[in-house]
DNA sequence: TTTTATACCTAAGAGAATTATGTATTACGC
DNA sequence: GCGTAATACATAATTCTCTTAGGTATAAAA
């Protein structure tokens, strides 16, 4: 079901919050739904946010006051939109660098050739 | 106790098992506590693999036949030292590739900045 | 009219780490 | 010579974050 060039879903873990939050700050008012799709249309489907975890995440976020919500009628369905709060907007910035930085050391890390000579390939 | 300069944990989440690889594969043959104070002054604090993480992973990837084992006497005290195996080195590799991949995956998403005008900093 | 896409949501379970222990040897400070 | 810190291994209970699976309902397309 799944036409995954996508990444093992071990890697993405503790980048979700990262990932909202830069979106809504970049891209304005979103809603859930709309979130999902874009990341998946920016990243050529090898970054799928689930239901599962896309939800809980926005509702925690919106507890810590890191987004506000306003929801809007569509037809008869209901559409709740989130937006980044001030103080999401300081957090956006921390976990973005910090996320920055992890990815330089990671870098460093894995491009390493030490020593032992052979340096196998 | 900790002097974290340290990653929020979740992001280092998913990259254990690729770190212990790629240091046994530019290493050679390291003994757990050894990878443990290797990767910590490599990346100047900023990750320290615990333990209770690093033991359980070992055991596992020796499982899994990725790396191989051999114990030394130290005095009274053994030392369990790992090499890896040929399917190790695939291993690394293939991960190595998928993380850098997701590095650049993930500069994308956080270098955006969209539409919205205000372009918020 | 039936399937697919849109749009929200929660609950049970899995996986990978943390935290807390436990054991034991060796080196260092005083 | 004695206590503390560093070395070196290990496991168990818990926590956290996500997946999988389920549920509801409207709108569009086939």
């Amino acid at each position: 079901m799944y036409f995954c060039a996508m990444y093992s879903s071990e890697l993405i873990k503790g980048t979700l919050k990262t990932i909202i939050l830069k979106l809504l700050k970049s891209n304005g008012k979103m809603y859930g739904y709309e979130i999902t799709q874009r990341v998946k249309e920016l990243t050529n489907n090898k970054i799928q946010i689930t239901e599962g975890a896309l939800y809980p995440t926005l509702h925690l976020l919106e507890k810590e006051g890191e987004v506000e919500t306003e929801t809007e009628n569509i037809g008869k369905r209901v559409r709740k939109y989130y937006t980044i709060t001030p103080k999401g907007k300081v957090t956006v910035n921390l976990k973005v660098n910090e996320f920055m930085d992890f990815m330089n050391t990671m870098k460093f890390l894995l491009d390493l050739e030490l020593d032992v000579g052979h340096a196998a390939k």
